[in-house]
DNA sequence: TAAATTTACGAAAACGTTTTCGCAAATAAA
DNA sequence: TTTATTTGCGAAAACGTTTTCGTAAATTTA
């Protein structure tokens, strides 16, 4: 069998409380056994059992992520700031994908307050309008940060970005380019960063006296052709925007499809900006303006935020609400 | 506290073994009994601790994926196959990157010998050219799956695309949109894929009686701006191909960049295909020609193939070694 | 030198399950 | 009716740690 506390225990004549407080260092024992155990917990590989160590102790040094997906260079990246910082916590990184199913979400949150996690990062579905099970969530006091898609409605840590202000400069860059009619497509009526880019586009347009067009402020689903098909009506209707701002990178994509599709032409018939994390941006036909997010760094401070909250119990109460700022890179796209 | 197993037990008066005999739905317990108990569970919210249950059963109910990066779309796809297996089979997924880092990987392999996990699925890192953590790993019997950049030396199972075939192929599109001179770029010499792919590209060259020059089979690191240099310099020098095959997504892009900087034209100077999930390769400028592997399906089988080790016991030593067809498309960037 | 403290360790309980063993009561077979 | 079997449940051990409590021996203090 696998070598255990015990097997170490025998094999030199001591106690397994002993050897197990040589192992973690206690000051309780002294410097000879400590270096006894260790050399006999080297030579038989001795791993200790991570789950008897969890159920005693009440930590499990796992924590949660859960996204709406994560074929999503944004998310992508996020993770990868999360996990750079669990590795060096050693901690370990369960993943769960809603696929913007609020369902899903309710089932991986009422799941995850068994003590499974010490902790989760979450960013919400793009259907989540309702926030119960986060609620419980907290009641549990699982300690939880948001991050880009956070809600408002929970007291809690949050990493996002200047979503107003990027959503309006993005906005004011299409209106500084000659867009008179400009389209702002979206993910969701729900989603806090969403709202807030819309607003930030509603803002610019204000300041530059353009009138609000409820009809060019769309909202799409997960269904990629279904979106599609939906820009098709709208770039051939009779009140055709000539700017696009999409709150996502998948609808500026579909826009580019569609537009190959429909032969207009980017950016003399139609303008285009989209948040996005697309690192070949510069690659597209034509390249595409982008605001882009510290997407890397956004996952790095929600993990740091985390684990704040896990290393200082007293720190549970104490929420951090931070704002990584966004940058815009024009390009082709908006060119005039 | 958090109510279990002996609350439950309390409340109803009953032992603790018939209260989890109950919730297992074991025979030995009366419906009505079951029905109680559920009804119970149900109404005080009752969350099994999954860590007592594992340090009891010796099952964690969690499989890791150890990949060499997440930003990748590859990869990403693979996790989305794997996750959406491992919610349908009620598992945990944890990941691990090692950013092509073979000190990360043995960490890794290392550390999950401990129980933590179930099985294992891999994809090798392009450093990792010794395989002693991985032997050490089977010899634990902890299942292991490879996927993608698998490991010959290891009895395990394997889920690839046909890459000695997407290689030919490759090449041999190349040769006929003309291409005299063709360079093979490469992340590492070790990588099983990678060799199947150059194993590929020899043979078409062979097969169209093209001489195989050893300069034009390169290697890059992980340093993007260094392989970008490393590519202006070829495509600069006086041998300079005429067409380049991208054995991973990330070095047909520093080609694009590189025929950007240096005002390459792609198709007429320099045409490039390279293996790659990117879904936009039909809007970069010029669109890319691609062999695509099917990575949600690879993720999904690679899981699959791990869930037929845990499900039965008798298959740890029955492996399979799937391969899946990839699919090239033609685009603007071979276009003659 | 006696008393107080510190050092270094062991015994045993605890974490929350699952499972083995045992055993009455109920049912079926003889 | 007697015996055999099944049904339904409880007591207790087990999983592998950590931690509380206790205590001799060594050391320090008075």
């Amino acid at each position: 069998m696998s070598v255990d506390i015990k097997t170490l225990a025998k094999n030199l004549n001591l106690s397994i409380s002993t050897i197990s407080r040589a192992l973690r260092d206690s000051y309780e024992i002294s410097d000879k056994t400590k270096l006894r155990v260790k050399e006999m917990a080297a030579k038989l590989n001795y791993q200790p059992n991570p789950y008897a160590s969890s159920l005693r102790k009440h930590k499990s040094k796992t924590i949660a992520v859960v996204i709406p997906e994560i074929t999503n260079n944004f998310f992508a990246l996020a993770i990868n700031g999360i996990e750079y910082v669990a590795q060096e916590k050693e901690y370990h990184v369960l993943i769960y994908l809603t696929h913007e199913n609020i369902k899903k979400e309710i089932g991986f949150a009422s799941h995850l307050q068994n003590g499974r996690i010490d902790g989760m990062l979450m960013s919400i579905s793009a259907e989540t309008n309702n926030y119960d099970h986060l609620i419980e969530l907290k009641k549990k006091e699982v300690p939880l940060v948001f991050f880009d898609r956070i809600c408002e409605a929970i007291e809690s840590s949050s990493i996002t970005t200047d979503d107003f202000e990027g959503g309006f400069n993005a906005t004011e860059h299409l209106i500084q380019r000659g867009c008179k009619k400009i389209a702002y497509l979206d993910l969701s009526r729900y989603l806090s960063n969403s709202n807030k880019r819309m607003q930030g586009y509603i803002a610019a347009l204000v300041k530059h006296n353009i009138s609000i067009d409820e009809r060019l402020i769309m909202r799409f689903t997960n269904n990629i052709a279904a979106n599609e098909e939906q820009i098709v009506r709208v770039l051939s209707g009779a009140e055709k925007p000539d700017g696009v701002f999409a709150s996502v990178e998948k609808l500026a994509i579909a826009t580019y499809n569609v537009c190959q599709r429909l032969n207009i032409n980017i950016p003399k018939q139609l303008k285009i900006i989209s948040f996005s994390n697309l690192e070949i941006s510069s690659l597209l036909n034509p390249s595409l303006t982008t605001i882009t997010q510290p997407a890397f760094e956004i996952g790095k401070q929600a993990a740091l935020q985390l684990f704040r909250y896990l290393e200082k119990k007293n720190m549970m109460n104490v929420h951090e609400k931070i704002i990584l700022k966004s940058t815009l890179i024009p390009r082709g796209s908006t060119a005039i």
